[in-house]
DNA sequence: TGTATTTGTGTGTTCGAGCACATTTTTATT
DNA sequence: AATAAAAATGTGCTCGAACACACAAATACA
């Protein structure tokens, strides 16, 4: 395995290095007798050029902005913190900066006012988690116009704005929670789908894992079950759903769309003598202690410390390698029991 | 974000660039006098070398062996090319080559020629998938005393010698299976363990899986499944896990601690009167033919071609990089049904 | 005090790609 | 044919780290 070199080809095809270099960026200036030389030497042999020496000689700083809601107001942003930081200590020395800027995620003005800052300060890319649709999409047109590379994460807001998507397949994640349901519960039961704190106006994602929850039931089996959608929140104390489970006969299970799934297991730890199902979302400490204890029978891992490193690690090695970046990246779709969550966190 | 040279270090202590290599690299010769002066200023900023610099420079070629049975010969090691090939495409510009070795994963002698082949080599790192532990052990010696790296993959060969394990917690994996079964079948039902084909005669792994399994029932729970193990091989017919399914009453699930889960599968649809779930390890098409029938209830994902992926990463970037090799990956351990497995397959 | 010897310090080259600039060759114009 | 203009080609420097080697300063020994 030879590593062939521009010197290299230059010497082989007869020419100079910058006559090689010329051919290779298709810059011009290359006769047709040189440029049938080195093209004759470039098919024979596998030229790779070095990226090394490549992005040495760049030399340039990048600087990535995050734009995230504040861990603070929803746990389940906790674990980017960790994601941010491998993916810093990983590219610092080769020149890249991030920095990170926090939004309220139960407003929507805040995260308006974080980009419209995040602009001015003109990084070369900025990776989002866009909560909010409109002001998203909003924010993706001025950031095209000044030329910033934009990156989503978390849930997709279709837009030919975006360059690159890393998250998950919200629907299908909703096809898995019914499927792991119906293994787990009676036939002809009710089951809930609880939408929790439900404070995203104009979020899809809820909806999205509705729709391929209802979706697997209707198409994928001959089961009769009845699903009740169940909006509830907390400045209300969950009223909604408590009456909900009160008042409704034969429940089997809950499907809750989000990680405040050990709201609910906390509920029915208030009605022991039901025996309700519970499936939700994301390994935050409270539900993981719910799923060891058995209140929580499944949860599905959406992973944000992965979505968050993936997405960095992708811009940087595009500015630093020219590596493509690829425009959808579906993350796999984690079932997590009492037994692999531990498997998971340590990742 | 202002990024250090060595040659702004010299500059702000006042000596030359050659002193301050000495002085990071530790390699004396540098008066008391200097040394403060630059490790005065080193304390000041924080100084990361650039790593592209340094690995121009040093501009070797590093090969590395794998090692691996046959997937023409057990199809759960075919998904290892495309991790080779990822991996390979990602490092070959940088100097990194691989090369394959297959051995026969029926016959250990196989295993331990082909061991032999590569020392003769002398590769700077192997990567191996030891599945016979008497003639890993001898193996990894060799390789010890000609200072060849030596990670392994896919299950755990307890040695000093070996560097590095790119893998998952086999016990671990056998009480997500526990679990997962505890939820679908009925208590006080017959389940069966079947170890199918197990032509590795000195291999660990399946009784690892089986230990987690009657780990988990033995201690987890007050329910009294009733546990049998069955070996049955294919030259057989499978004879003897046949018999037990006839024999056993009340059988509610089979535990399949290897890849061929889909001819149990496969057997039990000759006894469609019989309700017995179905559980065993990896993606392999046909298993995943019967997932989606339903024929299979779960897998479990051991990830092949992300643990070679991984491995060889890890090896290839201590080369080029000098980062640390962890001593043990443990990997996550996927849950997959019907509905989650394409989530998995183009990772 | 002068000459070895040790110890310390700075300079210059290398790695490979990329690009500016100088130089040479070819073509166009009078 | 002479000159100007354009096109093609080659040279040499840069990026930052690493290290060989030349040179300088300090110490040892006659």
């Amino acid at each position: 395995m030879k590593k062939y070199t521009i010197k290299d080809i230059a010497l082989l095809a007869g020419v100079s290095k910058g006559t090689v270099d010329r051919v290779i960026h298709k810059r011009g200036k290359v006769s047709e007798k040189a440029l049938k030389k080195v093209n004759k030497i470039l098919d024979e042999i596998d030229y790779q050029p070095n990226i090394l020496a490549r992005s040495l000689k760049n030399n340039k700083i990048y600087s990535i902005h995050v734009i995230l809601p504040d861990p603070e107001i929803d746990p389940y942003w906790i674990p980017c913190k960790l994601g941010i930081e491998e993916a810093f200590s990983e590219y610092k020395s080769l020149g890249v900066s991030i920095e990170t800027f926090l939004f309220d995620p139960t407003n929507n003005q805040s995260f308006s006012e974080i980009n419209d800052k995040v602009l001015q300060l003109n990084p070369d890319a900025v990776l989002i988690a866009p909560l909010f649709f409109n002001e998203a999409i909003k924010a993706f047109n001025a950031y095209k116009e000044t030329e910033i590379l934009v990156t989503t994460i978390n849930n997709r807001v279709g837009d030919d704005n975006v360059n690159n998507f890393v998250g998950q397949d919200l629907v299908q994640s909703g096809k898995i929670a019914a499927r792991l349901l119906e293994m787990i519960t009676p036939d002809n039961s009710e089951i809930i789908i609880a939408h929790l704190d439900e404070f995203f106006l104009n979020a899809s994602f809820m909806q999205q894992k509705e729709k391929g929850f209802r979706d697997y039931f209707d198409t994928n089996t001959n089961n009769s079950y009845k699903l009740k959608t169940c909006h509830s929140i907390e400045s209300n104390q969950y009223k909604t759903l408590i009456d909900v489970i009160k008042t409704t006969k034969d429940i089997s299970a809950i499907f809750v769309t989000t990680s405040k799934v050990y709201k609910v297991a906390e509920i029915l730890s208030n009605f022991p003598e039901l025996k309700i199902k519970v499936i939700g979302y994301d390994l935050l400490d409270k539900n993981i202690e719910l799923l060891k204890n058995r209140q929580i029978d499944f949860l599905i891992h959406q992973n944000p410390r992965q979505q968050i490193y993936l997405g960095l690690s992708q811009l940087a090695e595009y500015f630093i390698f020219d590596k493509p970046v690829s425009k959808e990246k579906l993350l796999p779709i984690d079932i997590i029991n009492s037994e692999n969550f531990s498997s998971y966190l340590n990742q």
